[in-house]
DNA sequence: TTCTTTTGCGACTAAATACTCTTAAATCTT
DNA sequence: AAGATTTAAGAGTATTTAGTCGCAAAAGAA
C-alpha cells in the first residue's frame, strides 16, 4: 500500500531524526541528514523549504546553520506534516477519485472509504514526531535496514 | 490520499458496474463497460485480462463475447480485487518503505501503522462487490458526477 | 573584502505510471 | 469460406513523479 509519496516518506524520516536529536542546541544541516539517512541532499533541501515555509521548521543559512523543528516536538503530528507535504485535501478524497463524491452524492464506496479513512486521520493526528523520535533506539531510519 | 493506482479504480468501477447488471445474462463487452463508465478500452482491456486470468472474471471471445464476474458478487470483496491488481503485500507494506521493518525490527512509525492499516484491511476483507453494487442507485460510477 | 559554508530556487534528466495504437486470435454470422 | 465482432497481447507515446545539477543568496570566518 503506497499511500504517501517519496518527498512526504524522506520528509518524515528526516523529521523523526531530528526529534531524536532534541538534546542538540542549534541548527542540523541539511547535509549531515542526507548523509546520515541516504537521502539524496536536494531532493531533501526541496522538502524542507516546503516545511520551513508552512512554520514546521526554521532554517538559517551560513556556516553552523541548517534546520531546527520551530516547536516541540511534542506539539508536531504526522497529520500536520502529511497534509503540508501531500496537499489538504488529503483526508478528503474519494477512494475512486470521482469529482462529486460526498456524503450528499455518494460514490459505491463512499461510505466503506469513509469509515477506512476516518481510523487513519485519527491515527495520524494522536502520532506525534516525539512519540516516534522515543522509539528509534538506532540507525533504523536509514535504507539498509 | 492516494492509495490505488488508476488500473485498480478503473478495475473496481468496472467491477461494481458488473455487479449491478447481476439480471443481463451472458456476457457484458469491455467495450460497453468503457462507454458507460468513461474508461479507455483499451486499458480496461489490460486490467480486466489480469482479473480474468485470476479468476475473478471469466471472459469470451466473439460476438456477443465479453466479460462476466466468474462467482457471485457477494463472494468477491474489496480485499481479492486490490491483492490482484496491487500486489500480494499491499497490505503488508511498511508506510516509510524500509525493508527490514517488522515487529521484530520496526521502524519508527511501524506500530502506529500496524494498527492503522489493520482496520483499513479489515473494511476491505468484509466489503463485497455486491454489498457496493446495491449502493449505485444511478451512473454514479462515471466520472462527470 | 574575500573565501567558505550552508540554504533557496529554478532548470534539467531519469524513471515510473498512465494511456494509445496495432495486430493477432477466437468465435459467431452469413 | 469470408467477414464481422470481440478479447489478448505487445509495442509505442505521453504525462507525472522522482531525482540531479548548477548557481544565487545569506551569513560567518579569515
Amino acid at each position: 500500500m503506497k499511500v504517501l509519496s517519496k518527498g512526504t516518506v524522506y520528509g518524515l524520516r528526516a523529521l523523526v531524526y531530528l526529534a531524536t536529536q532534541k538534546d542538540r542546541t542549534g541548527y542540523v544541516s541539511i547535509g549531515e541528514i542526507s548523509e546520515k539517512l541516504d537521502i539524496s541532499f536536494h531532493f531533501l533541501t526541496k522538502t524542507f523549504q516546503m516545511l520551513t515555509q508552512k512554520g514546521i521548521l526554521e532554517s538559517y543559512r551560513g556556516p553552523s546553520g541548517g534546520i531546527a523543528l520551530n516547536k516541540p516536538a511534542e506539539q508536531i503530528f504526522l497529520f500536520d506534516i502529511v497534509k503540508i507535504l501531500e496537499g489538504d485535501d488529503f483526508f478528503d478524497k474519494c477512494l475512486l477519485g470521482l469529482p462529486g463524491c460526498g456524503d450528499f452524492e455518494p460514490c459505491p464506496v463512499h461510505d466503506f472509504w469513509k469509515v477506512a479513512k476516518a481510523a487513519l486521520k485519527n491515527e495520524f493526528e494522536i502520532t506525534s514526531l516525539a512519540e516516534l523520535g522515543a522509539k528509534v533506539t538506532d540507525e533504523r531510519l536509514r535504507l539498509s535496514a
